[in-house]
DNA sequence: TCATTTAATTCAACCGTTGAACAAATTGCG
DNA sequence: CGCAATTTGTTCAACGGTTGAATTAAATGA
């Protein structure tokens, strides 16, 4: 008889989930403060009692410690018919913690600040063309534009409580960005070279830096920040490389080692034309920028990834032929390669995102085409194919939606910091 | 400015995760059964409070309980070397609650019982070829042996605390099985058509009857019985149709309406062969069963699903060359396939299971040589390809030990019903 | 035989939730 | 205008369960 315990891979944290006397205080401070995070409008403390089961002598305490440790704020009481004490309006602090996102591409550097609430409060994009650049000669450029978001924070009585860094790469654990071909970066520490950088306060339970590649950082500013309705979907972003964020039941799916995504790498004519990786007929080589551009009589033009996109939308949208019909057929060869991840992974939702955005009115009708010849649910169940809601800053404010969201997920180690 | 507190799809149990002063009390129980579950050899009270953090005092009442309710039993002192008291080593009762799991199949039926520790302690096969017979046909033959096994479980002083069935096809929430093509099964309600048969004890916390997808369940068993390492793999199961189970981080993943794993539709030449999901060029054109077997001069024969693939293993290991290439051709498709799904979902390791685990001899060659020339990240990190551990029981394995799961999850429920 | 060591149990204290009581702040009716 | 009714928020003694320390149990080895 084979023994079925022996669970791999799942490695628990350090008390292995027990609960201790403490843990009770920890985790419903973190449940009431989410239910005040995702309430359509401010609730009570009764409010809250209702809907969480706990009693409002407990609830009443949990707020009390929320209020003194600047992550919550009452509201004034709302106007209400009939008898009965008014309630009070419970809101996420406007000047308390914030995330910091920032952003390293091929020609731009970005940073950003995001409060409790989800509103950015802070966003800069600074143009460069980084290719020529040192990894450490870019870190330090960002930094500087780091020092300035920090500064920008505290004026608002706002203080920045972890950062994160969205890179066009392949990112292990610990923030080594084992390559970003785009950038001709290969085993870079970010975090070593941005050591001598004060980014943020230090908050327990927050990493000071997380570096990410910015397909992921990008979905998870979608999934906040899009529309209601699905958790699951894929983000597809393409420049050079054609690359995905992917979300599984509400949250980022980074893979066994961090390196999902690579959607560029699909096969979508086996033995098609030869691919830069190695292999033959990948996707990127039929709905990847350089070929759109060839194929639309810009080849070797040389434009900044997302000027080259612009570009391409304006010459589709006045009606060059060579343009809509390179678009067409990348948007043919995405829908194919679409098509095979919506069956294998039950996708409702795909996202167009990064340098494809601008261009969605032209790729997505062949994407839908093909998704519905190919998809096996697809009379039942139509996929949605839609733009990205936050356009091209969703990496940066993904990222610093990210920090934000471990102080809502472990408000003790906030509290712990300014109490 | 955008709000990003609007998580989408994510739903929450009723009490949203407050924990109470009862919750105290509910979590440890099952963080001491899950080390007890999860231990190399029987560990004792004082090496639990070691890992958990929690004190001794806490560990000894909670075993008490775990003990008084049938879940745990000591193990004699182990002999140690030194002075001090000797430790009791605990270990999960060979005599309390056990998952049945069930499985309909194109050409036969199957019960198993699996006990706390994972041990299969009854496992029928009924072969029967279940396409001409109706779905309430089937299902009447599967409660006969569920009963069976209920009875043999009995004689063994174990309590069935829930079922789960594995069917070759789409299943909805709630036990729908909105398609199972292999079986000519359409919109059927499997929990309707067995309601009038008491398959197991009712236990607060687990559902009487999960229905799911025999690629789901099959993995389920994989990620359980499987040699450690992989917390993300793709189960591949090869029958008339290609399906796939989907364990990400520790986790099945059924995707947004539950059908995910539909790795037979992805397209592996997009303008090729015509398939009956209307869409061309799909994988299971290229390396189904009835591709495979007509290749191989056997097309027409007829042969119940595994016994085909019994007679390609035969075939292939006497030499023949028709056989061969026909397993070769298939292997390579199957590589291009998932080369794309690695490359999306950075798995490390490829389980062949259903079908196609004995002939993995044949097939995992030309998988390997497609991957490593296909996945990005070949070069540094290798993808295990590799034959299921279970076998053709998985589904049903995988089945039960997905209710006895349920148990350690939450001992309350069980606990609550025997107290 | 007994000191030493380790495991398991017992115990009073503490933390945080709890249900009930009480206080506060309204509306609406007579 | 006064007051009953109603709802929200706060206070309070009690309780459940964990806690650290003390005690008991069960061995080994000098």
């Amino acid at each position: 008889m084979i023994a079925v315990w022996h669970c791999q891979g799942v490695t628990s944290p350090s008390t292995a989930g027990a609960v201790r006397q403490g843990s009770l205080r920890e985790l419903n401070l973190a449940v009431v403060l989410r239910r005040i995070a995702t309430a359509d409008r401010p609730p009570s403390r009764a409010e809250i009692a209702a809907e969480t089961g706990l009693t409002r002598a407990t609830v009443s305490a949990v707020v009390d410690d929320l209020i003194g440790g600047r992550l919550v704020a009452e509201a004034g009481p709302a106007p209400r018919t009939g008898a009965g004490r008014p309630a009070r309006g419970l809101v996420l602090a406007g000047d308390g913690p914030a995330g910091l996102g920032l952003e390293v591409n091929v020609d731009y550097l970005a940073a950003c600040v995001v409060d409790l609430a989800g509103t950015v409060r802070h966003h800069v994009v600074r143009r460069a063309d980084l290719r020529p650049v040192s990894p450490a000669d870019a870190l330090a450029r960002l930094a500087a534009l780091a020092a300035d978001a920090r500064a920008a924070a505290a004026r608002q009585g706002l203080t920045l409580a972890g950062a994160a860094l969205a890179v066009p790469g392949l990112v292990d654990a610990g923030g080594l960005v084992r390559l970003a071909p785009n950038l001709g970066w290969r085993d870079v520490d970010v975090p070593a070279l941005l050591a001598g950088h004060r980014l943020t306060e230090p908050v327990d339970g927050v990493p000071p830096l997380v570096v990410e590649n910015e397909a992921n950082l990008a979905a998870l500013g979608e999934l906040h920040a899009g529309p209601p309705g699905s958790a699951s979907f894929l983000q597809i972003s393409g420049e050079i490389g054609i690359g995905a964020g992917i979300v599984l039941d509400g949250r980022l799916y980074r893979g066994a080692r961090g390196w999902s995504g690579e959607i560029g790498h699909i096969p979508v004519h086996p033995e098609g034309r030869p691919c830069r990786c190695g292999g033959r007929g990948c996707l990127e080589r039929y709905a990847g920028q350089e070929v759109v551009l060839a194929a639309a009589g810009l080849a070797g033009a040389d434009l900044p990834a997302d000027t080259a996109a612009t570009r391409l939308a304006e010459l589709a949208a006045a009606g060059d032929p060579a343009t809509r019909t390179a678009l067409a057929d990348a948007g043919t060869a995405l829908g194919v390669a679409v098509a095979g991840v919506v069956n294998l992974l039950d996708l409702d939702t795909v996202v167009l995102g990064g340098g494809y955005a601008p261009l969605a009115p032209w790729l997505r009708p062949p994407v839908v085409a093909e998704l519905s010849r190919r998809v096996l649910t697809a009379a039942w169940s139509p996929v949605t194919v839609r733009p990205a809601a936050l356009g091209a800053r969703s990496a940066a404010v993904g990222g610093a939606a990210s920090v934000v969201r471990r102080i809502v997920d472990r408000p003790v180690g906030w509290l712990a910091h300014s109490g």
